[in-house]
Parts: structure tokens; sequence; C-alpha cells
DNA sequence: TGACATGATCGAAACGTTTAGATTAGCGTT
DNA sequence: AACGCTAATCTAAACGTTTCGATCATGTCA
């Protein structure tokens, strides 16, 4: 800019002024601070900007995994929203990882990000202290967190459930297994109440044999699905209440020996593009992904935009249930099942 | 930082020394410092050290569409290596988008990333011109541009598509359906130079009406593949060069109630997590993502490690093709595919 | 004892912007 | 002719670091 403004025979000043247009220059000058721009090739330095202004226009996304079809879908959203606001993403990847997860939103606050959009965050009181000393508008993704008390977009996870499991009990299915997360994170926690409360609700038990956890990835689901196939009494169905264990449910049902909906029934959480594509087409419950991208991205524009002292606002988006083929209706005839399907 | 200095009575330059390690400070001093900096909760602010030292340790990655499964794993990874190296990513997603591209080229430089990976740049000029004003490394992803002399890494498309059809042929397959992406960037052009050359090396024509462009979508999969299926005389395979357009293609055989791989056999371009989950399960050109984005990333942090004048370094992968049962050898009774899966 | 090397610390300039406040020029009023 | 008003422009101080060169005390050696 000091080029500029030599070759140009102004002051810096006043090119920081037509630039911004924060005030009037003469047409003469402009015409000249323009010329010296194109000749010399001049490109604002954003980090100086940042450092004078104090706001970098970039925000920062943590998610567990981006290759969750999930988390892929809200990136993209995500991304797509703040670039047309013309705001840069910094991405990070937690790997479920607690203490990584801390380092990267340290990393990000260090950077200066004007906001902040984090997906599953493990600890109430580390994610407080985080909010607190980051002085930047936070919202929360995919997950409440008792204490923290900023802007967030969760799923009805219990209802969603709740939902799923019902549908399974209104095929006939009495023993239902269920392949949960790790449990330290809230929607693990209301799915799981979903699922006990609809067993409850038909008058069912709640058996713990029935129950399996993993780590979220495809290799915990499968070991999961083993166990349970493996149970004495086996369940006539599964629900994974994460998308990437159920592709491993589905290889180990076939590993055993058995197919989907013939011997066992399969459901899960999250839907992806190929789901009404190949056999069976699974039934999952859909999270609105765009919308909650959207909304996520929303809240924290509007605190960017200056709105900072409104209370914080907690969204509830509804799941919804994509009935496809691969739950059969129990005792009922093989054929019956694309009946179900249209039902 | 001058906080930290006064309360522990010291110049700011003896602060930066200590945090930094870049001159030795007396244990009285470091100690007085330590509790300062622990006193006040003191931060240093990368902002203003990028604009002194001039360099950010962020990264920009531009690619098309993170969810193409290909990109989500090459996000995936590059964004893992990065993150190892303390480097923060910025992510921009292009949407097959020249001049979208070109605007967050320029918002990356704008804002002093010290590298670049761009997946998929159209244009030569521009992207030269790009690389040339930057001053800053980058390292091209799955494409090849004539004219622009930097590190890049990609896959040998042509040989990967030249394996997948004469596959397809030695099943028996003589009038094969293709669909490419649009011709603007060089791996379409490579693949679809792969598919000729296969053709004409079983001695087959290379057929115009069998032949369809799409921009990367599902529904221009969708659409191409119905043109496909009305010819008079219609393919007895397709291959699409593009996953995101292989769903179209599967829906559009089921929409047109057809089966795979009974009337017509599918195969495409990237695997997918679910590819053998599912039935038919498809058989893919596997790119070696993992490799690919460790590849370029280890470029990218060799330059940045200050190997700034090394030749430009062009690494071609090979594809894989995985065969699955997607694809039926023609004339064979139905029951063959099984054998052929093994073979 | 004086000269000098050594090691620790500091002062101040620089990175490239923004912006508050000062200065100047032009012009209409009285 | 003196005054005030407005619009255009400029000067200079910040933003929070790093770093060069200067300063100063201390110890060593002739």
């Amino acid at each position: 800019m000091l080029h500029v403004a030599e070759a140009a025979r102004v002051s810096v000043a006043t090119v920081s002024a037509l630039i911004n247009g924060t005030a009037t220059v003469s047409p003469e000058l402009s015409q000249r601070i323009e010329q010296a721009i194109r000749d010399i090739g001049y490109k604002r330095n954003a980090i100086a900007r940042s450092l004078k202004m104090g706001t970098t226009r970039t925000i920062g996304l943590t998610v567990p995994h981006i290759t969750n079809p999930f988390f892929t879908d809200v990136v993209s959203v995500i991304q797509q929203a703040f670039d047309r606001a013309g705001y840069a993403v910094m991405l990070c990847c937690t790997d479920e990882d607690l203490n990584t997860q801390d380092d990267q939103i340290r990393l990000l606050l260090d950077r200066m990000v004007d906001g902040l959009i984090v997906a599953r965050v493990g600890d109430g009181a580390i994610l407080k202290r985080i909010v607190d000393d980051a002085k930047v508008p936070v919202v929360l993704l995919d997950r409440v967190c008792e204490g923290v008390d900023t802007d967030t977009v969760v799923l009805d996870n219990q209802r969603a459930v709740f939902d799923a499991i019902s549908y399974l009990i209104d095929l006939g299915h009495r023993r239902i297994g269920y392949i949960s997360g790790s449990f330290d994170i809230s929607p693990m926690h209301d799915r799981m109440t979903g699922y006990r409360e609809a067993l409850q609700a038909a008058g069912l038990p709640v058996e713990n044999e029935l129950v399996r956890f993993g780590n979220f990835h495809e290799v915990d689901g499968y070991n999961a699905t083993m166990q349970l196939l493996s149970l004495h009494d086996r369940p006539s169905a599964i629900f994974s209440a994460n998308n990437p264990m159920v592709i491993g449910t589905m290889k180990a049902i076939r590993d055993i020996g058995l197919s989907c909906p013939e011997d066992i029934s399969v459901a899960c959480f999250d839907d992806f593009p190929w789901s009404d594509v190949f056999q069976p087409q699974l039934t999952t419950v859909a999270q609105p992904v765009k919308a909650i991208g959207e909304q996520a991205a929303n809240l924290l524009l509007d605190r960017l935009a200056g709105n900072r002292d409104a209370p914080p606002r907690k969204l509830a988006l509804k799941g919804r249930l994509m009935i496809r083929n691969s739950c059969r209706p129990l005792g009922a005839p093989l054929g019956a099942i694309a009946q179900s399907v249209s039902a």
C-alpha cells in the first residue's frame, strides 16, 4: 500500500479510504490510485488488516470425522454458507478424541477466528472454559452440553430413535439389538433413552445383553454385531446408532452367513447418498442435514453481524424415518416386505 | 505480551526470547515471566506473529465437491497430515466452477496461506498466473496442467480406465456405454482416452452414440443413462467416469425397470465405503486415496520446510480395479457371475 | 588495575494496515 | 476582508509481535 501511495503521489490514508470506501476521494486521485494499484498488482494484506481490525473473517469448524456422511454434508453446507458471506473456514477433525479437539480449538483461537462451530465436543467443563476464555461466539452442533450456555443446534435424537424402534416393534420385532457410540456425548445418551422408552412403551424388557457399545468406527460395528449374532437367543433386528458402524453390521451379517432382511432386520442413524440405490435399501433415521448446517451457520453469522447479547438460542430439529426394505415384518411371509415399504 | 512484560518487570523482548527460546534468559526472570503468563492467561497472538514473520502456518485446500467420496477421503487425509505438522487447513469447495475457484484461491492468498493444494483446477493460463503471482508453493492434485510447472500428484487415469474397459471386453461386452464428466479437466480427457484405446486394442469401434457427458452430479448420470438405455441398440455395460454420477446410473436402471447386473453391467470410477456391502457390489476403479493425499501433503510440507528450489515433482499413482459383482459375463448363464468375481 | 570478552537484558524499529484528528483549500456570507 | 463551513487530504499513532543492535554488569586475563 505504501508503494501504491508513492506511485500515486498520495498518502496511504487516502489509498485506504478509496479501497474501503470509508471517505470520499476525488475522481482525480481515485484514478491515479486505481492506476497505481493495477500497475503494481497490489493486493491488500488481510493479515495486517486483521491485526488492526481485530477480525479475521475466518471461522473455525471442528467435526469428529469428515468421512462420516452426516458430517461430510454438514461441513459442505456450512462451508458454502460462509463462503457466500465472504468468510473462510478452517476445518479440523478431532477423530472423536477430546484432547485432540482441545488442541485444535486452541489452534483455531490462536489464529483469531471470529467464531467457532464445534460438533460433538465431549466434556462440559472443558468446553465451558473454552467458550468463556475465547471472546468469540460459539455454536454447538449435534450436542447439547449442560452448563454451557451458547447457541446450539441439535436433533431431537430421543424422539428419532423412539420412532425407529417403535417401527421395528410394530413390525413384530421383540428382541432388538442396539449398537451405541461411546456414551460421553449427549446424542448417544439421548438415542439410548429413545431406545429404552420405545421398548418400555410397548411393554418390552430392556435387556443388557442386547445393547453394545462401539467407538463409532466400522470395526466397532462389526464386533458388536458379531457379539449380538452369537447370543443364544439372537435379536431379530439391529439398530445402529451411528452410520459408519452399520457398515460393520452389514459385513458381520454377511460373514456369518445370514442375510438382511430375510434373517435379520437392520436400521441405523444417518442417511447416506446410496441408501436407496443398492439392496437392501437401508431404513434410516435421516437428519435434516441441510437445515442443521444452515441453521448453525446462520446462528453464527448473526452473532458475527453484531448480535452478541441475544440470549442463547437452542434449536432442536426433527429427524425423519426413511422406511425402505431392510426391515421385514416378523412372522409375515417374505413377500410382504414390499407392502410394508409402501406403508 | 506487553502486560506480561510489565507484570514480570522485564521488557517484551525478553518475554519473546523466553517464549520462542531464541535467547537464553536467566532462571530468575524465566520464572517471573512464566508466572506472569499464567496469572494473566496470556496467549500469543498468531496474527501479529504472522504479520511480522510473513508466515501463517496455514495452508489452503480447494476441492470441487467435498461430498464426492474421493475428495472426502483426500481432504481427510490431508487435514490429518497438516494437523500433525502444526498447520491449520482452510478448506474451499469450488463446486466445479472455475470462477468460484478463482475467487477462493484469491481469498486464500489474501489470507497469506503458506501453501496451496488445489484439486481440479480448470484452465492452464489462469492457474499459471495464480501460481506465479502467489509466491507460495502450490501442489496440484488429480490434474496435470500443461504450462504449469509445479508439484503434481495424479492418478494414471488412462491406464486405470483402459484396464476397466478391457475387463468388460474380456467378459464379452461389445457395446459399452461411457459417461464422462466435462472435458475441461485433464482426468476426464485421460479417462476417455483409456476408454477409446481399450476399444481399439480389442478391435472394437468407438461409437459416438455410446459416449455421454455430464457435469459430475447424480442427475447428470441419471440423464445420460436414460439416453444410453433408450438407444435402439442399447449397451450391455455402462462405465461412469465419476462416482456421484453412478448413483444416477443405478437409479435410471431401476426406474426403467432393468436390473444390474442381469440386464446391464455397471462399473465406475472411485471406490466408496459401501461398495462391498450392498447388492450389487459395484466394480470400481479404486484410487489410492490415502497415498494421494499423503503424497500431496508431503510434497507441500517439503516445500514449506524450505526446499523451494527443487525442480517440480510429478507423481503418477496407479489405480486398482476392484472386481465385484456388478458386471456379468456376456453370454454366460447368470450363475456364472460368482465365478467371474473370484477370478 | 585496566582492557576485553561474554552473557543477559533492553530499546526501538519494523511488519502493513486503519483511523482519529489535524490541516488545507475552496467557497459563500456578512 | 475576515470568518466559518465543508470536503478532501494528510500525519501519525496504534494493532502485537520479532529482532537487530545497543547497553550493562560480570568475570578473565595480561
